[in-house]
RNA sequence: GCAGGUGUAGUUCAAUGGUAGAAUUCCAGCCUUCCAAGCUGGCUAUGUGGGUUCGAUUCCCAUCACCUGCUCCA
């Protein structure tokens, strides 16, 4: 099998409609890309799947759908106000990037530089020479804010006090909403929150195709817990996260767990599920156990309990609330990373095919006539299949090259409609996988599909 | 964000200070009874914005995107 390379894997995304760059008649805009047909039927399938396994198969689980645009509080609350102001400087000799305050505090652990403001380090800076600590030099670049959180105005003012930032996680949808799902689902605890939504972050780094961007998606599952299961749900999730990622076919020794070394502000314990892509590993999936930091804070800042009443013990507690999110966009990546590949048919005859599990293919089936002179059988036949699957239709060309071009985008079954089709509607059913044919009655064909693409 | 490189049909390549040629893809027609056949015809390109010039795809500047390396990733 030839090697899989992202040049491979944008060419087929863009040359068959998975995914195009974003805003690309404006020669495109850094880190978006646009799904096409194709490739938001894929991400569909793939919520569904998601949604089966964490919603529909699971007590005590409720999705929600919370808006992107939140109360600039909750965004002081849960501590990204305070971890996206960093003021960062560049030395202009040696290109190393510092952060001002670090610069200063190491310089003089006496000077306050918590306490300036930017203009105040900028000047303190210059003022006492401060060197680089790499190159030792002191010419630096004025302060630059890493903006991470997109932000932007409500109303017709830009003052500061208008605001407004969209969201860099989805998280905080399901923790500021957590007692109105218990209370309207009367769940008790455990319980859990999915979301399915976009989160917006400002980064700077460019990356691999669609596995950094700057708007993504995300599949959120927040599990609210008694301090005490935290762990075991945590170590559950884990599993469970992974199962589901073998399920969709990512294989086993392209998983890896990666324990966080350095945690964020609001974890006691995080791990990443890794794929290989080509370019190497990479997290689609991170697992938190985010203790009772982010209801505690809410509860602070809001000033409404956040805490559970236990109907059992009559006890009051925050719950601990343990965070599985997984990256939509990294999860379709990983997936066409792992279902390419070039295959020789014959001597000197190869094609190029993706084996996507057939549940999460964007189309389940193709109709193709073996002849134009078959046209209306086989229209008659794509009307009656297309209300239970979704269809594609293809009477240009050769047999075989029509089978290619469904080879490509991943269609796990053609059906082809030949002259016998007219004499004993029977047609000829081809797998993707195997190039084997079987013949079916045309009533027989919605069971036989249906028998293979349940997640 | 820094340094270097690249930018011509959907894709892969060519050519030129006087507005570009091919292969392939795609579309239409003919042909075709199960794995990229053939024939005929057709559509489609100098990333974007400025500048120099009588005239710029070509030269200059900026910008955007991509590639490689660094940096960053709360």
């Amino acid at each position: 099998m030839e090697t899989v390379t992202m040049e491979k894997i944008v060419a087929l995304c863009k040359g068959r409609g998975f995914i195009y760059p974003g805003s690309e008649i404006y020669g495109g805009l850094a880190n978006t890309w646009d799904y096409g047909p194709l490739g938001s039927r894929l991400k569909n399938n793939i919520k569904d799947t998601w949604r089966k396994r964490f919603i529909q198969e699971r007590k005590n689980s409720y999705e929600i759908d919370a808006d992107i645009l939140m109360h600039p509080r909750v965004w002081e609350a849960s501590g990204h106000v305070a971890s996206f102001s960093d003021p960062l400087v560049d030395c202009k000799e040696c290109k190393m990037r510092h952060r001002a305050d670090n610069l200063i505090n190491d310089f003089d652990p006496n000077a306050d530089a918590d306490a300036m403001s930017q203009e105040q380090m900028v000047e303190y800076i210059k003022e006492h020479k401060v060197p680089c600590p790499n190159c030792g030099k002191s010419n630096f670049t004025d302060i630059r804010q890493f903006n991470l959180m997109f932000q932007t105005y409500r109303g017709v003012t830009t003052d500061s006090k208008s605001v407004i930032y969209l969201r860099p996680e989805n998280a905080q949808g399901e923790y500021v909403n957590y007692l109105n799902v218990q209370r309207t689902a009367r769940a008790k605890i455990p319980f859990s929150i999915g979301q399915i939504g976009k989160a917006f972050r400002n980064e700077i780094t460019p990356g691999n195709f669609t596995f950094r961007t700057i708007e993504f998606e995300q599949m959120e599952f927040q599990t609210f817990c008694k301090e005490g299961t935290d762990s075991e749900l945590y170590n559950y999730f884990k599993e469970y996260g992974k199962k589901y990622f073998m399920d969709l076919g990512l294989p086993e020794e392209k998983l890896r767990f990666h324990d966080h070394e350095k945690l964020a502000h609001y974890a006691k314990e995080a791990c990443d599920i890794e794929f290989l892509f080509p370019f190497g590993w990479g997290e689609i999936n991170g697992t938190h156990n985010r203790t009772n930091f982010d209801l505690t804070r809410h509860q602070e800042y809001s000033g409404k309990s956040m805490e559970y009443l236990d109907p059992e013990t009559n006890e009051r507690f925050i719950p601990y609330i343990i965070e599985s999110t997984y990256g939509l966009d990294r999860t379709v990546l990983a997936i066409l990373c792992q279902a390419y590949a070039e295959e020789e048919v014959a001597e000197g005859d190869t094609r190029t095919v993706l084996h996507l599990n057939p549940a999460i293919a964007p189309y389940k089936i193709a109709v193709l006539p073996l002849s134009k002179k078959l046209s209306e059988k086989a229209e008659e036949v794509y009307e009656k299949l297309s209300k239970k699957f979704m269809c594609d239709y293809d009477e240009a060309g050769s047999i075989g090259k029509r089978y290619r071009r469904e080879d490509e985008i991943g269609t796990p079954y053609c059906v082809t409609i030949d002259f016998d089709t007219l004499e004993d509607d029977t047609v000829t059913i081809r797998d993707r996988d195997t190039m084997e044919q079987i013949r079916l009655k045309i009533d027989e064909v919605e069971k036989y599909i249906l028998d293979r693409i349940e997640f």
